[in-house]
DNA sequence: CGAATTTCCTAAACCAGTTCATTTTTATTT
DNA sequence: AAATAAAAATGAACTGGTTTAGGAAATTCG
């Protein structure tokens, strides 16, 4: 069915009953979106989370000189959003951007609220994904500290290689933390050495 | 009483009746510990979370070159770990060491995944803390980005002087993600132009 | 298809922040 | 209070990564 991904998904976690599914559904909305659209911008708060089930995002913000950097990636079977601008309910300060034609799966934050209450699983749910994404943050921000360009870039490629190979360079290079002129280098000296 | 301040923490996020505040006592453990003594190390598994009654600490990961790098600070009602060891039981990466005198109040994780079970708020309790948690790192990424040295510096001392008054400069150089030298520099710079 | 736009690559000059080596200052211990 | 250890400052030489400016490929779309 249409919300099965999603469904598999959250049932990684925590066991729902069938009761608890049918309560769930209706709080689900699929939405398709078009490569380079944006779903959230800057300056308009961001009324739902997204979970896709087709396609690519990625999360950046435009700094004060103008330049970009990319705070998360996403494709099929993750989840994607302006966080902060989420949960509190303030202004974005990014832009989320499709990199494909793509599908998603929203909650409104507000429906969330009321499932939340209704449905207390679901507050475990997302209690332990946050903290998961949260020890993801940790582990980023150390390696960002610990490691050179180089070594960022080999751990990305070997680890999210299905990501990588999907998205621009420009794109990459940001949210590795370093231009894309020296992403060409990287680059061009590893294909020296083989 | 000797709980207060934790249970204050938890109400502002939470309503506790006083029959789930009396389940929930049995569960914490006041801990003293000495200046320069470690909570954490590597290769152990972090036990509790631990929320600081009085008192400084410190999470910080030592590189390949045995370099250090502060991830988190924490004074007086807040909260410290090394959180991946603390949600997956695997082994630390961190040390968590006192930078003064201090009194912490523990909670196991084994004895946490059981009044989650028990009351309910609790896990509503995690979920926003964690969230806000999140909110919080994924800035501070965006900040190492986007800014340079002395813009996070400026920012660090503007938001948290009461932190910034208390550390070693080593400890908040390495926080900021640059060396002390280079800290010693900045300074310099500003009392010069004053 | 062909034109326009977006993405990617290259190379030289440059700079923010590091490294290394030494000194001064401040805490801690006896 | 002296002795020792820990933390902070200083300055010169250096380097990892940026900037600027240009050209070559690859996509997109009428």
């Amino acid at each position: 069915m249409e919300y099965d991904p999603i469904l598999e998904y959250i049932s990684r976690y925590v066991d729902l009953t069938d009761d608890e599914i049918s309560q769930l559904i209706p709080f689900f909305k699929t939405k398709k979106v078009k490569k380079r659209q944006f779903i959230v911008q800057p300056g308009f708060v961001c009324k739902h989370k997204s979970y896709v089930v087709k396609g690519a995002f990625r999360a950046y913000l435009v700094d004060s000189q103008g330049k970009e950097h990319t705070l998360a990636f996403a494709i099929e079977d993750w989840w994607i959003s302006d966080y902060s601008s989420l949960i509190y309910q303030e202004p974005a300060t990014l832009f989320v951007e499709a990199l494909e034609d793509s599908v998603l799966i929203q909650i409104d934050f507000k429906d969330e609220q009321t499932f939340l209450r209704e449905i207390p699983k679901m507050e475990k749910f997302e209690r332990i994904i946050t903290q998961r994404s949260l020890a993801f943050q940790q582990k980023r921000l150390l390696s960002n500290f610990t490691k050179t360009a180089e070594e960022r870039y080999d751990e990305f490629i070997n680890k999210y290689s299905a990501i990588a190979n999907r998205v621009p360079q420009y794109a990459l290079a940001s949210y590795l933390g370093f231009s894309t002129e020296y992403l060409s280098k990287i680059r061009n000296r590893k294909t020296l050495k083989s």
